[in-house]
DNA sequence: ATTTATATGTATTTTGTTTTCATATGATAA
DNA sequence: TTATCATATGAAAACAAAATACATATAAAT
């Protein structure tokens, strides 16, 4: 979880080891978010500027804009400005290949978590 | 995200979109925990019992039986008794390639999610 | 029967998220 | 150049979740 390489590169900025625990933190609290998730969902389909997302969703724009601030903080999507739209699009390198695994971890998992819930 | 199987599956156990939704909050809600990282972080090394895990911690018993507890209902731990000790682990089919992409992402994200929350 | 190892339920405190409002910025069109 | 559209940002209020603590339960081993 906390690598070595991590670890020597967070130091080298004055980080210790603490507050990579907190980055971690931010990283996963990212992902607990209903409307964050709504979004990651929505642009599966492809690149979405602000008003679309929020057509989308049906939210308040500076609700969407929030939540596109801390995805995009964390590195799962990136932005495009064309013309006076902003265009969001999912990260390729990082979040597409993380929920191909997370996918297959939830078609195992979903279940058994809802059930235990339902308790 | 939320996969067309995944849809399909937990709807014939009688759970909506909205509560698939709650699942992944609460599937990445669980690596959302200092504690929790910590027990992951512990666990990379190998198996360990419940009492090792509360040394290496400094934490209390109960404190680290709940975050076990909870790691185990997301699949992310598996538990074998040995006799009168229980050994956790990581589940090796489901985390640890997780965190190999978790390792890829944070290593090149790390510094600017610290960064950007000490402003 | 007692100790050791661990689990579970619940309440309290603490921390984090969501939402909302007010306002700022920057591009474009009139 | 001013009005408008698209979006961002900051701060406060409302709400939700996690961490901690405590009491107690269970089950194996001595």
């Amino acid at each position: 979880m906390i690598t070595k390489a991590i670890l020597k590169d967070c130091r080298k900025e004055g980080f210790d080891e603490e507050e990579i625990y907190g980055a971690y933190k931010i990283f996963f609290g990212t992902l607990v978010s209903h409307p964050r998730l709504r979004i990651i969902n929505l642009l599966r389909k492809g690149r979405k500027n602000v008003s679309e997302i929020v057509e989308g969703l049906g939210a308040k724009q500076t609700a969407v804009s929030h939540e596109l601030a801390r995805l995009k903080r964390c590195g799962f999507v990136d932005m495009e400005v064309d013309k006076k739209f902003r265009y969001y699009k999912l990260n390729e390198k990082t979040i597409k290949p993380l929920m191909g695994l997370i996918d297959a971890h939830m078609s195992k998992n979903c279940i058994r978590i809802l059930r235990a819930e339902k308790k």
